[in-house]
RNA sequence: UGGGGUGUGGCCAAGUGGUUAAGGCAGCGGGUUUUGAUCCCGCCAUUCGUAGGUUCGAAUCCUACCACCCCAGCCA
């Protein structure tokens, strides 16, 4: 019912098949292996997948791995593994380091048209001379050397004859650019470093600018779509696809990078958070990697949401947290299976309870019965959660009182009777069951204001809570000078809560909510013996934001 | 300071000279409800960074100014 929103990028896209100018988009994704998936790149998956899916095209995966150094197959794996997961099947998986011959014939070509050089100044000496924002750079002694020259050095280069560092191969452009990238950027570098991919074949690297568009040419990408920062590296992108012989002319097309309030989503602070100990790994359900969010609980078709909803445009933005929640929110309602769950608990003696336990069938689903039901019992001796009781009740509060009553949802009205305290704190709240109220099939015409989740204490299982906030203390992060003065040091609580017998299965696959409480997802760690629920998100709850 | 961008309600975001400036999220009010959830309904920018100008008519065109972001890796 409600339209897909469009943006700049979608609608280009139309206009140029309407035109005639455009069959259907080849786009791809192009990561660098050299860290985990984070909810800024689920944007750009949604983006590039979506667009081929939307208008009939096709969509890459390609491994953007040119700097050996950095990169590893453990990375390649995950990325793979988490484009998967969101739900996306690449119609073709190549990687720049697939075209690593053919870019070092166009380096050649080049060099042979006197559009590139080999350089063997010094690392700072190139720093020194590129110039600043306001002053040109200087050119380099070696910027007019033969041509001969040139491809007799690049190829001693390629050949592993001189050490990191001698040389580098640079375009020959302009020092005098107000863009920096078009100072005779360098396009090839020595690593004697061996590849994850290519092993030992090259010691010599491409850089990002030299494999980029290339590699899109040869793919046929008609639209290269990639974040706001690389907007200054266009004229070199097209420059090198003006120069070179390449089979396609790709367009580069920029958007605006996904900024989220309370994280970080830059991969050497993702990295630090990792490497330092203050998560467990890339995919702590506190990290905002994809990886991460999974583990947490939250659902492909969440994330996929939360991408849809925020749009894409090329104006700085930084999303609120709550609109992630959000969507994972609106996606599990109709996804989750709904149990009963106590965190906190107090005791219930049902003191007019006389039969055996009842046995309850309950739907997992109150709008899916498709999803089954489940057994739960209700006997004397129940555990409420401690939030559900109030001594001295504020205004509007309406759980349990003394003297008052509520209903034990699928289950009977009870009225309070009686407060047990033991040193002070509340232990035991004595009831009584209205045997007339029992849920679907109440006789009483009993209406009362509240309804509040338990379990049976006979029958119910422990299992263990992971409950997560915030990693971090404030909503900028990435703007802290440490990143370990803004950690939230309650980011992570253990807790225990005691579940109805059919939750303490160990369904690593499943979502759950806890009515009332929020939804749950078990950890990857849970086992039939050790059942681990990590939270996945609060339900609202206007009740709370009331009271604060 | 040179170059490249961006400015529409709390957060996103449509809109590209002509009905009362879409929509989402959040917020507020109401209804339904055996989850204070979900669901449903209603409300929520005389104004589009600011100041001028063009025009019968401007968020949309022009001029000036202001603010913020990116660029000086042999990272991507």
């Amino acid at each position: 019912m409600l339209e897909k929103p469009t943006h700049f990028i979608r609608t280009k896209i139309a206009e140029q098949i309407k035109q005639g100018q455009l069959d259907v988009p080849v786009t791809r994704f192009p990561p660098e292996p050299n860290g985990y998936l984070h909810i800024g790149h689920a944007k750009s998956i949604c983006l590039n997948f979506g667009l081929a899916q939307e208008f009939g095209g096709r969509c890459h995966l390609r491994f953007d791995d040119t700097n050996p150094a950095k990169e590893s197959q453990e990375y390649i794996d995950a990325i793979e593994a988490d484009v998967r997961w969101l739900g996306f099947q690449w119609d073709a998986l190549h990687h720049a380091s697939d075209y690593f011959e053919t870019l070092y014939q166009w380096a050649v070509h080049l060099i042979q048209h006197g559009d590139a050089y080999v350089d063997e100044q010094s690392a700072e000496a190139i720093r020194a001379t590129r110039g600043t924002l306001t002053e040109p750079g200087v050119e380099s002694p070696y910027r007019d050397r033969a041509t001969a020259e040139n491809v007799a050095r690049f190829s001693q280069m390629r050949a592993g004859e001189l050490p990191d560092g001698a040389a580098v191969l640079r375009a020959k452009i302009s020092m005098a650019s107000p863009n920096l990238n078009l100072r005779d950027p360098i396009i090839y570098r020595i690593k004697h470093v061996s590849h994850p991919r290519a092993g030992d074949a090259w010691c010599i690297y491409p850089t990002y600018d030299f494999a980029h568009g290339q590699s899109d040419a040869i793919e046929g990408i008609t639209h290269s779509l990639c974040t706001l920062e690389f907007e200054d590296h266009r004229p070199l992108y097209e420059w090198f696809l003006k120069k070179l012989p390449v089979p396609s002319k790709p367009k580069q097309t920029e958007f605006s990078r996904l900024e989220l309030e309370g994280t970080v989503t830059s991969k050497r602070k993702l990295n630090t958070l990792v490497t330092e100990g203050y998560v467990q790994g890339w995919d702590d359900p506190r990290m905002p990697t994809i990886a991460g969010l999974r583990r947490r609980g939250y659902s492909p078709e969440g994330i996929r949401l939360f991408c849809e909803r925020i749009g894409v445009t090329r104006k700085p933005n930084t999303i609120e947290y709550q609109i992630l929640e959000g969507a994972v929110r609106d996606d599990l309602e109709g996804r989750a299976q709904k149990g009963l769950a106590v965190l906190d608990p107090i005791r219930v003696v049902v003191d007019n309870w006389t039969e055996s336990p009842l046995a309850l069938e309950i739907p997992w689903h109150p709008k899916h019965p498709e999803y089954g039901s489940r057994v739960a019992y209700f006997g004397p001796e129940l555990w409420i959660d401690r939030s559900d009781f109030e001594e001295d009740p504020p205004e509007g509060f309406f759980r349990l009182t003394p003297g008052g009553s509520v209903r034990l949802k699928y289950g009977f009205i009870v009225d309070h009777v009686e407060t047990i305290r033991v040193d002070g704190r509340i232990e035991t709240l004595i009831v009584r069951y209205d045997p007339a109220t029992r849920s679907g099939q109440d006789q009483s015409g009993r209406k009362v204001k509240g309804t509040i989740h338990w379990v049976d204490a006979n029958t119910a299982q422990r299992v263990a809570i992971r409950w997560y906030g915030p990693l971090f203390t404030v909503p900028d992060p990435a703007r802290a000078d440490e990143l370990a003065s803004v950690i939230n040091p309650e980011s992570l609580i253990k807790r225990t809560a005691w579940v109805e017998p059919a939750m303490a299965v160990c369904q690593p696959d499943a979502y759950w909510q806890f009515e009332r409480l929020g939804f749950f997802k078990q950890d990857p760690e849970s086992t039939p013996k050790h059942v681990v629920y990590n939270l996945t998100v609060g339900l609202k709850d206007q009740w709370a934001k009331k009271q604060s």
